[in-house]
DNA sequence: GATGAATGAGGCTTCATTCAT
DNA sequence: AATGAATGAAGCCTCATTCAT
């Protein structure tokens, strides 16, 4: 019985996550996430008080893998660049295997109603601050750059990317691997 | 007449920015939009055929009004640094002072319920190959980037900067006169 | 427009409390109601914020009606023989041709889960003190009793007498012009 | 294995009056029963068909209880005075020191939508048959008086009594024995 | 016998949209 | 042209009941 649980809460879990992303956080019904996981209505609110907490709960977990990854990277790592270079992979990656994943992620981040945990705030905090202080160390990072600086520049120009993509600005080709060393190097840049 | 009918139709308009800007796309009702701007329910479908299209609409609208200002900037002003100082310096200038019409179209950018405007996008596409000719002209862009590039980073770093502060990530206050130098500077080092 | 209105709100009272008498509370649903009502289920969320406001609200309404009856007896009779035979007989026609506001009453008077209005307490217990007040004077209630006593005896028994015909312990033959005298007789006993 | 059994069956009744006390009928859920008892959900339904019948039953097996007392009080006390005593003692002492059974009885006896048992029903005719029948012998009650009067005063009355009380109209203490005998006093005026 | 995970019908409520006035 | 009362489809959630283990 067990594995069968274990089953059926990660289809929920990725059913929830694929249906938001198609049809966004509103557009998603419950009713919808349990037909695409083959569940009965009532079995998320055996395992979510509500759809709410429901997709907190999703977002939390999805966004401290990405952020574990990211402070095992920085740990591991000697320079900004691999660090990096290993974080922006990681994103570009997951969105050509498993593109829901990140494009769930970037859907609540960015939904003003959506109520964002203190944890994953703290920990994005803790990584700014200690790729400034890693970057200050190996003289990648200017100093008149700060922790916020470099969240900004870090995240804001691959996120961008990714989006321009998404929305095919200019193609709609997926992100390759010239893509990423680019815009590794524009972040070095910018960090200096 | 005139006066009043473009009066009310005012109201509706900044009254659907508030309460969008307030609650969410999903959580601003038609008819909160209609109190707010003290006009009848009915009176917004003579003007538009749906929520979803007033509200298009007020993207559309307002997106052009930033757009045609860095479009100015591009014509007027010789070099990169000072189109991205007045293109921040609105965002932020904008953001202090009228909060609601930038939360409002970085609610909609975001949405991805949303069926986002080809003019915008095109305008957006259009900017971001004006910026990346000048620069390249002045030099102050590398060969090594191109518009997508540019766009990325011009838009994705004080955007990115935005959000951190409107999510208090380090700190809640308004961006000040140094920021926008610092992230002016950001963007032309990232460019090179 | 406005005829139609009180029509319709009316209808709903109307269905409401015959609902509520049929199916019970909890049986009673708003889409019955509504379609008892011939009016859409939105409709009663125009007028009542909820199912349980609706109902408070309609036995607060018919409550009061009932003991400004019996508190216009008090001002006018002069003994509490003729209150009580007013008050009875009121029960009775009340029931015999409009059974269900009685009914209605009752059952939400007994509702273990009925949030019972201060308003409609404070007036019963008003009705008490001068029902008592009048008794003493005319000398029809003996100073043993009190307020509580009256109420208990004027209420009491008139209330468990309607129920055993209710539910037809003895007989279902409503109560005739003997029956209330004989109740009003053996009140007047009792509060003696 | 027996007695396991009856512990665990007894646990559920209890549990069940208690919670449909604090909730009422349609507030007290299964599985707050169960979890109550501590047996399992399923449980209950290999002792009773569902959740009415449970219900049901337990206000059989209550009801009898009270019913057989004031019987048995019938048959060993020779006054109407001394059977009323009896009576209402049982029941103020059992609400001061069980409560909930009482006040289970008292919500299940006035719920419309409850399908009311036949025997109980019965039972209460044979008593207040009986009742009569020794007051009549006795001289405590007038030849005025037919069964259902009896009824409809002995019980009528203490019942009024202790929901006034218990919704605190006057006073929220509880019932004395000078209350008892207050009521003892004035049920015998009232069958006179 | 006992469990408790799972079901899904059905309740309450919201709100975009319509249309008679 | 403008109103706002009315609609009803559709969403979220609850909970009595079942049944595989």
């Amino acid at each position: 019985m067990r594995p069968t649980d274990t089953d059926k809460l990660d289809r929920v879990k990725q059913a929830a996550i694929k249906t938001i992303v198609n049809k966004g956080y509103y557009g998603a019904t419950i009713s919808q996430i349990a037909a695409e996981a083959k569940v009965s209505d009532g079995y998320l609110y055996r395992h979510y008080p509500n759809k709410a907490e429901l997709v907190k709960s999703l977002f939390i977990e999805n966004m401290d893998t990405y952020h574990n990854l990211i402070l095992e990277l920085i740990e591991k790592e000697d320079s900004i660049a691999t660090i990096l270079k290993g974080s922006i992979d990681f994103l570009v990656c997951t969105l050509n295997e498993a593109a829901e994943t990140i494009l769930f992620i970037f859907i609540m981040d960015h939904d003003f109603n959506f109520d964002y945990p203190l944890s994953v705030k703290n920990k994005f905090v803790k990584i700014g601050q200690k790729l400034w202080a890693k970057g200050i160390q190996t003289g990648e990072i200017s100093n008149k750059r700060d922790a916020e600086d470099v969240l900004a520049i870090c995240f804001g120009i691959p996120i961008k990317m990714l989006e321009l993509r998404r929305k095919a600005f200019f193609t709609d080709e997926p992100l390759s691997e010239t893509d990423i060393d680019n815009m590794v190097n524009i972040c070095l840049n910018a960090l200096k």
